[in-house]
DNA sequence: AACACTATTATTAGGTG
DNA sequence: CCACCTAATAATAGTGT
């Protein structure tokens, strides 16, 4: 009891490497997002939920009115399409091919977007304006009917875009804090858990 | 200009009254839960998703790695434990993977606009507010057949928003600050202690 | 209506029991 | 694991612009 105790340091914004003390933090910070969740719905009548995993895979949840509701309710509202025999009430399969390609789009632009995601973090300096344009002009097109070898088109530009972008991030290497970085194309993890 | 501002006061806990007030508290107080959930995975690595609704019933949500995934990844779980025996080919979700691309699309095409809701309020000046509201009408709709150029208009909004979101990472040289969102594992991990 | 400011409260890192 | 403590940082209510 001699020690007055320190009060906290600065957090530096990186993944806590004590293992004891990365446990401490999750359920503190947990309790305190859970709480801060809490306050939101009362102080605003906002309808929320929240799912933790735990870096162990646990998983905490937290709901106002309730959990499940409040995400399916989301989930839900976000697929609401449904193609199948839609568009001219034929059966399912006809529409299969169409299906694949949109697919193939999605991943891509899955691809695009997660890579994003992880470069503007980093908020870099970044030229990619004239590959921008020029897919602008291709996607503002007026499209009344995209038939297949414009969505084609689109995917090639995209996927152009990307490995832009793929090039761009792994030349990137800044010089702090980046040691964390990983690119998606390369999932391999250098660290001890390794097992997936 | 004399008045020296006052500083906050103790705030009570109930359902604040005045509308454009409880406008603003949302507001601000959501994008306080959305940095201290951001924080929350950096720190400690954790994956997580969460959904607001506002008062006006408008969905925000953060995601990390992916609102879609994480949220989809305890729900199956949850209701694992309520089907359980059926392991055998059930028919449960027929043409469920014809429709998986288009529903990931959308809901990374809504994802990413909340998100970079979110960020732009720890970046710096960036309006593409309209952009999500002029979009919402689509992805609210209750569509049932959704054609090719609807999708094609969501995804040109999308491009739209990630050729924003490269230019403005081009402004903005801001150094960190921000959590990174790191890579995409879920990592089941020697469990020590994953059971609940 | 969004942004800047700041006094004040709230959260929390690092301890101890 | 939990509860409590304290000093320091972080969030934010109210205000101004």
């Amino acid at each position: 009891m001699e020690k007055k105790t320190q009060g906290r340091k600065k957090i530096d914004m990186e993944k806590i490497k004590r293992k004891d003390y990365l446990q401490v933090t999750f359920s503190k910070r947990r309790n305190g997002l859970f709480k801060k969740a809490s306050e939101l719905c009362t102080l605003c009548g906002a309808e929320t939920a929240i799912v933790v995993y735990s870096p162990a895979g646990k998983a905490f949840s937290f709901g106002h009115p309730c959990v499940e509701s409040t995400m399916d309710k989301f989930l839900a509202t976000a697929s609401l399409i449904e193609i199948g025999e839609s568009s001219r009430g034929v059966p399912s399969f006809p529409d299969y091919h169409r299906n694949i390609g949109i697919n193939k789009l999605n991943r891509h632009i899955n691809e695009l977007v997660n890579q994003l995601e992880a470069e503007k973090k980093y908020g870099e300096s970044f030229t990619q304006m004239e590959m921008a344009n020029k897919d602008q002009f291709l996607w503002n097109k007026p499209i009344k009917n995209l038939e297949f070898h414009e969505l084609e088109q689109l995917r090639v530009s995209m996927e152009e875009l990307k490995i832009k972008m793929v090039n761009r991030t792994e030349g990137l290497k800044r010089a702090s804090m980046l040691s964390s970085f990983i690119d998606i194309n390369q999932v391999g993890r250098t660290e001890d858990e390794g097992v997936q």
